[in-house]
DNA sequence: ACAAAAGTGTTAGTTCTACACCCATGT
DNA sequence: ACATGGGTGTAGAACTAACACTTTTGT
């Protein structure tokens, strides 16, 4: 801005503007959350989330797009805004406000060697290191926010390749909400939403009979997004 | 921060940051929003949420608090973080990301007086007038998020005095869903979710038979805040 | 007596959950 | 032939939505 700061804005204290990612990613088999080792102090070489600070023209959101780009190589993730947090010392070097997003990747999608200047690694979100400053929490509220939001919404086929079986997908719910769900009834809420197209192909490698492979009917996803799916029962219960 | 900036922190750029408020209040009748009159340019005069610079060494949730409390004198007031807007030139005065608030309070709290500063009025939501830089998509926003998340959660009691009637609070829900609500059914899910103890006093100002007053059941209340309780049926269709 | 809002029950349809067996295939 | 995971059906319970009349009381 090349005006003169007026009076009420004159006083105030300017601060840095960061975001960070958790970066969610299912392998087929369990939950993952992509961390970095930090490359410069504060706190360097400890576990971090993939992060950066928001630069002079830049929209927030395109900076956590930026900075997903730098780290997995990967355009159009989905990515969701999930908080801001301001408390004053979280980051002990300097004032700087931090709105955090979670992003959906398929993890077969991730290019390893893209990410080496970050030394990513994905880990199982219950043997995940400490974290820097505040980024334990924000990994707890983003499972939070997954868990109700995925009890609602069919977010969770962001995480899986666009050819996958029931259930691979049972087995993602089963994981995000680390429960056991009846097959029969999953199958039955699952079709019945109409979100699926099934393929002719079948996938061999999880059993000697083969699953059908599925895709999302992209036109009836988009629209029915916003709907109530219920596809967890007694979600309350597992929301905590 | 009295410690030298690294490298990586010094090439940064600051930012104001910001909060606004979008202050939900119900007279009985109507759903309505606060605004003021903005004392200071850029757009002085201007009608605008009501927000303020996050300082030094405060909180987010703080700022929008106090924020709060020079605009209503009211304290303890039921306060929620919306989305973090970061656009580059929302104000185009200076680079300012602004964390929205949305709040609900007891309309009848609201001490008028107090806020002649800020020549704050009531309005109804749908007769607001044009506001500035953003903040008419951000009480867009702030509608949609309390429509979704009332429709599961027992939210709207905020916005209600400790005495009120079934009558009064079935016309709340219709207010904020704008539809029309049977109330039968209505009474029959309030009543069963245990929320509401039955007082012996009755509200006569309505109708000549008179309504009783309920008051919440806090402990039940707290419990059961993060239950899906679906008030509102086909929620789907009243979202968009 | 009547107007105006409060309060009360029932039924049919739908959805949910719990539950157990057969199928297809590779080895 | 058998082991392994994939796929299918049903019945009882719970919940939802649609629906209309009686009660109370101030005027």
């Amino acid at each position: 801005m090349n005006k003169p700061l007026l009076n009420k804005y004159a006083d105030q204290t300017a601060m840095l503007v960061a975001i960070d990612c958790i970066v969610f990613g299912f392998d087929g088999e369990n939950l993952k959350i992509l961390l970095i080792k930090r490359g410069f102090e504060p706190a360097k070489d400890q576990w971090s989330l993939m992060g950066g600070f928001v630069g002079k023209g830049e929209d927030l959101e395109a900076a956590a797009g930026r900075v997903l780009f730098e780290l997995t190589g990967l355009n159009n993730v989905y990515l969701e805004q999930l908080k801001t947090y301001g408390e004053p010392l979280r980051d002990p070097y300097a004032r700087t406000v931090c709105v955090a997003y979670f992003a959906f990747i398929d993890i077969k999608k991730y290019q390893n060697q893209l990410s080496d200047e970050y030394h990513a690694e994905w880990f199982q979100i219950d043997e995940a290191p400490q974290l820097i400053f505040d980024h334990n929490e924000m990994v707890e509220e983003a499972r939070k926010r997954v868990r109700y939001k995925a009890a609602l919404h069919p977010i969770l086929f962001e995480l899986l390749p666009q050819k996958f079986t029931i259930p691979q997908l049972q087995n993602l719910y089963e994981q995000v909400y680390a429960t056991r769900i009846d097959n029969r009834n999953f199958i039955r809420k699952v079709t019945s939403t109409g979100l699926l197209i099934k393929l002719q192909e079948k996938d061999k490698s999880g059993s000697k009979r083969g699953a059908f492979y599925f895709k999302l009917d992209k036109k009836k996803y988009k629209a029915k997004f916003q709907s109530f799916l219920n596809f967890i029962p007694n979600p309350d219960q597992l929301l905590g």
